[in-house]
DNA sequence: GACAATATCAAACGATTGATTAACATGGGT
DNA sequence: ACCCATGTTAATCAATCGTTTGATATTGTC
């Protein structure tokens, strides 16, 4: 559930307040003696072990990439198009997506305040990323588009990319926003602890989305 | 198209410039005396017209929903539930919303450029919301709330409070992921235009809200 | 034990931050 | 002509910024 480095030597440990400042603050709001004292270090230590502030941000970024890189990837392959079986294995595929996504976006609130934290500033980076570091983002999103764009296809093999491209970005789009505006949802509801039953959140992300898609066996009429 | 006075008077010219600095840069990232170059004005002005950085961002952000209330506003007023012909309104003010608000986000990509750092401002704020600006944005949001519950309530009577609400938070969720994430999008695509066709979008964003709904008037098969 | 490489430290660097000051201009009000 | 309120200015304030420096521990190697 941590870090890889159980020693927790001082470069992991301003990485760790790194994220936590960063995320609190942000780039510009975070002081380097704030984040080292954090972490029980000297201020002078970000220069010497990441060449200064920008590269203990790269960094940073680097850490929580390594750390979520797994999620996806834990997936069941789907079959191409075509294949018997793969309509099936794609309608599930997407259930899995949308419950993993979800899950990592979301369902760390209680949990690690450094995970918390990796998202808000992840969450802040693909809103507006710092130039040095959009390649970075930009990778560790790929299989995520990848999976998610290729369940969409044996789906819906009747649009055009641009249409299926659009599927994508708005399913994803409904999750990222649920995650980004929590604090925003709480205040306009009135309660603080809004999402109480996580699941019927989840499960209500799914069926939207696959309505949403088109996709003929999600719409029994849900009036009944 | 531009702010109310015409005037320019050096208050206005820094509210403006706040609003390009700020959005560029975020608070912290920008400097009073940046702003103030900005505004062709002295740097000390802005505690003597707004009782410091803090009171100018505050006034910023007054400026801005002053300018934009009144989007939804313009919208047609729908008929209670129930109301014979209630349907058939909400069903084309839930229409007329989408594209009120798809446009008031990101139709002013092209336009005037204050307008769009408006918007990139507004974004941030909702993601999150400076502690003393908080009030401000709930009040401002409220309108847009009230409009989109009403819709589905009468669009789907059949939903408790909290199925709703998951719905209005989705609908606009993938909106505001649009806007937001239209750089990152961009460099997914490789496009740095994307939205050539900014209709067809919008078209996609309100069949995909109406089916995610499950109103049934909007599910005729795609694939015929 | 001597040596060198790596880490860590307190202290200070110059630059910049938001805020403050006092002087100065301007324009009615009397 | 005098006065006061309103803007505006350059100069300066203390504080903080990220970075650099030189000295000091710590570690592994011969």
């Amino acid at each position: 559930m941590t870090f890889p480095e159980l020693p927790h030597d001082t470069r992991s440990r301003l990485i760790e307040s790194a994220i936590l400042t960063f995320a609190a603050k942000g780039f510009d709001g975070a002081g380097i003696r704030e984040i080292a004292k954090g972490a029980n270090a000297n201020s002078a230590l970000v220069a010497y072990h990441f060449c200064g502030k920008e590269g203990l941000y790269r960094e940073t970024l680097k850490a929580i990439f390594a750390r979520k890189s797994c999620v996806v990837s834990e997936l069941a392959t789907i079959p191409p198009a075509g294949t018997p079986g793969a309509r099936q294995a794609a309608l599930q595929g997407f259930q899995d997506y949308i419950r993993a996504f979800f899950t990592e976006l979301v369902s760390c609130l209680g949990s690690d305040p450094i995970d918390e934290a990796a998202m808000v500033l992840m969450a802040r980076e693909m809103q507006a990323p710092r130039p040095a570091s959009a390649p970075l983002l930009l990778e560790h999103l790929k299989p995520y588009v990848d999976h998610l764009t290729h369940c969409l296809q044996v789906l819906r093999p009747d649009l055009d990319e641009d249409a299926l491209f659009a599927m994508g970005v708005s399913i994803q789009g409904q999750i990222i926003h649920f995650k980004n505006s929590l604090g925003i949802i709480r205040l306009i509801r009135g309660n603080p602890a809004y999402p109480e039953d996580l699941e019927k959140v989840i499960r209500h992300h799914i069926d939207f989305s696959l309505r949403g898609l088109g996709v003929p066996e999600a719409f029994p009429q849900p009036r009944h």
